[in-house]
DNA sequence: CTGTTAGCGCGTTCAC
DNA sequence: GTGAACGCGCTAACAG
């Protein structure tokens, strides 16, 4: 590694003190014209990049941005993160992402050496934080975000922003009721560690409750997500009950799967079997039919979430501490 | 912001020296068990987290990588992504996530920002590092990888990660010519400013040459990434050439949307239209008929890219400068 | 408006 | 095996 230059290089060569080239760099509006071209012109000239490892050690802000989610190859979590990371480019700060990964062990490891970089602010999706994790990050003192679920709202770390997993479920199930359907299934993620998932099949199941309608367990699956598995748990849900229904699907890439499931035994939709999903994937419009499905603004979250943090960042104290981005059931073609 | 306990605070309440709590914590091998347990009783007792950014400022290792990519919203680059930061994970390493943005003028202000922030390592996709920015990376002096195309080995920074896109669009092209397909046309991204989109159409076009085939421009699309585009494009392109027989598609979002388009107008696969894609997505194998595409697997690159950083960080010199991770054509139902 | 100085919290020498 | 001192490169406060 060739060896960096330094700011008191840049001021030797403009002839000024090192104060003044932080100046320039820093506050340009307090520096004279004349010194300020004279020290960017020092800057061009020596290649001098800054060290904002020493900059962040001495002002106490690293304008860095602690993100954990469960991973990143789930378009519903590359969405939110896009969508944050473009309104905190705006403000100087930058991402670093991290995974909560399974376990509870995990996630804690993975929030202690994020705080030990001294984010300036943190997003955290999913309950992957345990009571010591959540006393670690409300010791911090940095904004947080959580999201996931809006029940993280009755108590909170910090800020949250969501919407009911619960309700939306539920409103989809309520949907599938009003539109005569009376054998429902449901396909979600495995619950034990999910609460998100937990919630959605709460919501069909109370949904199905209030309809009077008794929840048969052996139609609630639980499995990974992924087209291949949607169109075997539409193909066992069938076995199950010949005469099913309808299946809610807790995710858009199941559903698609089950559709093309259909397509490939010629299996009418929704006639024989009406089929819903969850999130609004680019793809749930183009399916044939079009998918009936649960619309969440996961780039919303990802927006709400970076304000909160920038507000709270420049002092503001009138910041909501939960924000629910709701929902929307939509109808198409499928149920 | 409370303030933060000091690494001097949990010596004194071990009554130590700090150097020793800097060895518990970076070397615990090299202190007495008894003062180690001490210590660490301390560090629980106070809830200490270290200031990484102290001790990176200390030590000149941030254990930091940079990653730039065009957006993370693709899933080509989240798979990438996610298998990079797998790898460096273990090893202690954190990614640092930015995006290049259009212009070489963001790339430019992303590369001179992530390098102030001074990563031990950095990956960047896509040829978006104009000479300026290439010279800048150069200087570094860290390890740099570089992906996106296989021609960057032509001119490389410091080392490559990647797959010929021509050869593969040209191997996909002569696979459509040797199933009897003779009016092909190709789907691509604006080719302008995205290197990859050129060396695609770039294949696509010498296939067709040396099969005799003279390239019709008219049945060259450039277009952005979608279901519904495919979708579009493919009714564009059979009106524009009603004889069309094939239509290859760099993307397989765009080849699942034109398959769903032949399916509501009930045209057949691979009779009256070949199709194939690109990237066995997912999707690839779920569409019906499943899709003829072309295999790249984005977590290798993730994956071979971390090992050649982290190889260099721990001062290997046997490592290539170039790997090839190739491709697949894969054949399937459309093609 | 500008130069100087005192830390920021830690890693890394050294002596011991 | 352990403690003390120095310095990493910069920001912020202050004096001029």
């Amino acid at each position: 590694m060739s060896d960096q230059i330094r700011m008191i290089d840049v001021a030797r060569r403009a002839k000024v003190g090192i104060g003044t080239v932080s100046r320039v760099i820093n506050a340009p509006g307090s520096v004279s014209e004349a010194t300020r071209l004279r020290v960017m012109k020092a800057i061009e000239e020596s290649g001098y990049v800054p060290n904002l490892i020493a900059g962040s050690l001495a002002s106490k802000r690293t304008n860095v941005i602690a993100v954990i989610v469960p991973t990143i190859g789930n378009p519903v979590f590359s969405e939110t993160i896009e969508a944050m990371g473009d309104q905190f480019r705006e403000e100087g700060f930058h991402l670093l992402l991290g995974r909560s990964g399974e376990s509870e062990q995990e996630a804690h490891a993975v929030v202690t050496t994020f705080l030990a970089r001294r984010p300036d602010g943190l997003f955290i999706h999913g309950g992957s934080a345990s009571p010591p994790t959540a006393a670690l990050l409300g010791r911090a003192g940095i904004p947080i975000v959580e999201s996931g679920d809006l029940s993280l709202a009755e108590n909170p770390i910090d800020m949250v922003v969501a919407y009911s997993n619960f309700a939306a479920a539920k409103a989809m199930t309520e949907h599938l009721l009003g539109q005569g359907y009376r054998r429902i299934a449901f396909v979600g993620r495995e619950t034990r560690y999910n609460d998100r998932a937990l919630e959605r099949q709460r919501g069909y199941c109370a949904a199905l409750e209030e309809a009077g309608i008794k929840v048969r367990p052996e139609l609630i699956l639980q499995c990974t997500l992924g087209f291949r598995q949607g169109a075997e748990a539409l193909r066992l849900l069938r076995e199950r009950d010949p005469g099913l229904e309808a299946v809610f699907f807790g995710g858009d890439v199941w559903a698609a799967g089950a559709l093309l499931e259909c397509q490939r035994q010629g299996w009418t939709v929704p006639d024989e079997v009406a089929i819903a999903g969850f999130d609004d994937h680019e793809i749930a419009s183009q399916t044939v039919p079009p998918l009936t499905t649960v619309r969440v603004l996961r780039s919303d979250i990802g927006r709400r979430a970076a304000q909160l943090i920038l507000g709270r960042l420049k002092g503001r104290s009138d910041l909501p501490r939960v924000v629910d981005v709701g929902f929307q059931v939509v109808k198409r073609g499928t149920a």
